[in-house]
DNA sequence: ACTATATTCAAACAAACGTTTGTTACTATT
DNA sequence: AATAGTAACAAACGTTTGTTTGAATATAGT
């Protein structure tokens, strides 16, 4: 056994409250799928709610890192805006768990989401902003805001809830990946031209 | 008491499941609020979990309802893409508590927004695509669906979570309603426009 | 080898859960 | 007025919840 029981709890514990939400994984639930004790929850997390915190914070950091940007410094080379955008989908859906616990988290009112998702948030849609600004849009404005918004939610709910978004427009099961490509695509196309 | 016990129960539970989800909200909480007895619950609806599918079909039945269409059957007189657009936009935030339901549901898998929201949906960008056809977009195809859910997406979760998606962009929790409207005329600008 | 600290474990805890029970109050039918 | 059927209630049911306990085991320091 190579890895520690707090790292098996935290894992199972991701899996669980992902698939079934906060009150729908019981402690027990996820102490038997991590193959630990009922009290390893409290002795090394301090509690269920706890837990659910440190799951969620990891969550939302593994989706805060978008690519290799945090290294380097070097900003001086541009990113394309289907590039930037590219990033932040490619990371919703490589940590997809980490998406459905924020889509529940959401549901919940977003503490989490809001407080430790923003700051990387806000530099990724910065960041959209510098990439798209190529072109006459204002920069920094509520408009380049909603812009993300209307750019990211599309990618956010087929990744979270794809299975009901599939049936519910008739669109093949197998085919998440091409399709958010297109969507992808899309949705820069629409943008890049002028606006009336 | 003008209102029977079962609509009090109704009513109560719709409330309380949006904002606390299916077990975040106790059969005791639902009938403290409603002011009625724990066993109304098993009595009238036969256990929570029924209870809570009548909500959900109840939540969904009222977002299905898509203005005046359903009965006037001259669909002879074609909707503008903004007008057919704006009456989804305005089924979601009128009855904000049922979006936020559907997006619980959504998180939970989705059960009952697939089948019981799925043919009003279909048959709304249906008349969308209608509405857009004037042009020369693609009817009926993969592409139109998408562009559906570019559209449906962003205003379905600034209706949704709208503390969240405010506090995240910075945005004025109390300008809900023009951004709405302005991130509503702007997608609909972007798609009238020529694609390259 | 011995001690001290950290971890794991089975068992038990009170509290909260959804549901069932038996009885009472009400309403409509005869 | 008597009866049958529905609705509402307080109380208790057994189960599951998250957490705590104290003993047992492993790990590390000297």
């Amino acid at each position: 056994m190579n890895i520690s029981t707090r790292e098996r709890v935290l894992l199972a514990a991701t899996r669980l409250f992902a698939d079934s939400g906060y009150r729908g994984a019981s402690v027990r639930d996820i102490c038997n799928q991590a193959r630990a004790n009922p009290g390893a929850i409290s002795y090394h997390f301090g509690g269920k709610r706890q837990l659910y915190r440190s799951v969620l914070r990891q969550a939302a950091a593994s989706l805060a890192e978008m690519g290799p940007a945090s290294g380097s410094e070097d900003s001086a080379e541009p990113l394309g805006a289907e590039e930037a955008l590219g990033r932040i989908l490619r990371r919703l859906q490589t940590d997809d768990t980490a998406t459905r616990l924020l889509l529940r988290d959401l549901a919940d009112g977003g503490a989490v989401a809001v407080e430790s998702l923003s700051p990387p948030l806000r530099s990724a849609f910065e960041r959209l902003n510098t990439a798209l600004g190529e072109d006459d849009n204002p920069r920094g404005t509520i408009e380049s805001r909603l812009l993300f918004l209307s750019m990211a939610a599309p990618l956010f709910l087929m990744t979270a809830a794809w299975p009901v978004v599939a049936r519910a427009l008739d669109l093949q099961p197998d085919q998440r990946e091409p399709l958010l490509a297109e969507l992808l695509h899309r949705v820069i196309s629409n943008h890049n031209v002028e606006i009336p």
